[in-house]
DNA sequence: GGAAGCACTATCCTTTAGGAAACTACCTCA
DNA sequence: TGAGGTAGTTTCCTAAAGGATAGTGCTTCC
């Protein structure tokens, strides 16, 4: 007789499963947790202000996640009709309920180095 | 005269985004937080038994990401001298401090996919 | 009139992640 | 004695992620 799965077999477990993964897929990525944690702090940013403040990420990479994050409804995109045209992203009221998230992820990653400095 | 980043351009905030970088790095891969919660879960588990619990995964990737988890010292990994050898992963205690972290993760993607359905 | 800033897109290329399948090695039970 | 359980490792392969570079089109400043 074959043995089952015995832990992650209730339902209630499996939707937990599967949401921690749909999150993760929304925030799949290199920069996306950088991107809206920017948008969080400092509420209006174009472009140039993003590739700015997130060191390291190239034209290609921020347009595109941008576009992803923009088609989850996280954050918006606002076109100005400014001399030369300038965009403005912003974080929607949606995105900021991913405040408590960010915040665990950047608690524990404290905590950790922390917790590598005394040698644990 | 160049433009200036200002938003992540406090300590702060950029020791807020190297812990979130930290955080990911350490639970990157697709299956990182599966394994973790089934332990967090059922405390002590076989390779097998975790193979059974998470659905999909190969025995390549779980190897490899059991050990990636015991060096970061989130598992531990115990061999039992049974009859035929069998191993115990557990969660560590250390490992455990992830819960409120994997919680914030599972209770944003079951809002989500409310949020979804209600069609936002 | 050229540099420089805005907001991108497109192309090319390399690296990495991760799946499938086969294999090792040891033990037990029918 | 061979089927099935334990716990993996190794090899091969593909698809996706992401970096570098170049180019577009518009405007304003010096």
């Amino acid at each position: 007789m074959k043995k089952k799965a015995i832990v992650n077999d209730t339902p209630v477990c499996h939707v937990r499963m599967q949401a921690i993964s749909d999150t993760m897929s929304i925030l799949s990525g290199k920069w996306k947790f950088h991107i809206i944690g920017t948008l969080i702090e400092g509420s209006k940013l174009g472009f140039m202000d993003l590739m700015r403040e997130i060191d390291g990420i190239g034209t290609k990479m921020l347009s595109k996640e941008l576009q992803d994050l923009e088609m989850n409804h996280l954050i918006s995109r606002k076109v100005m009709d400014t001399k030369p045209i300038t965009v403005e992203y912003s974080i929607t009221e949606y995105g900021a309920t991913l405040a408590p998230v960010i915040n665990e992820l950047a608690s524990w990653g404290i905590a950790y180095r922390n917790s590598v400095y005394e040698g644990k």
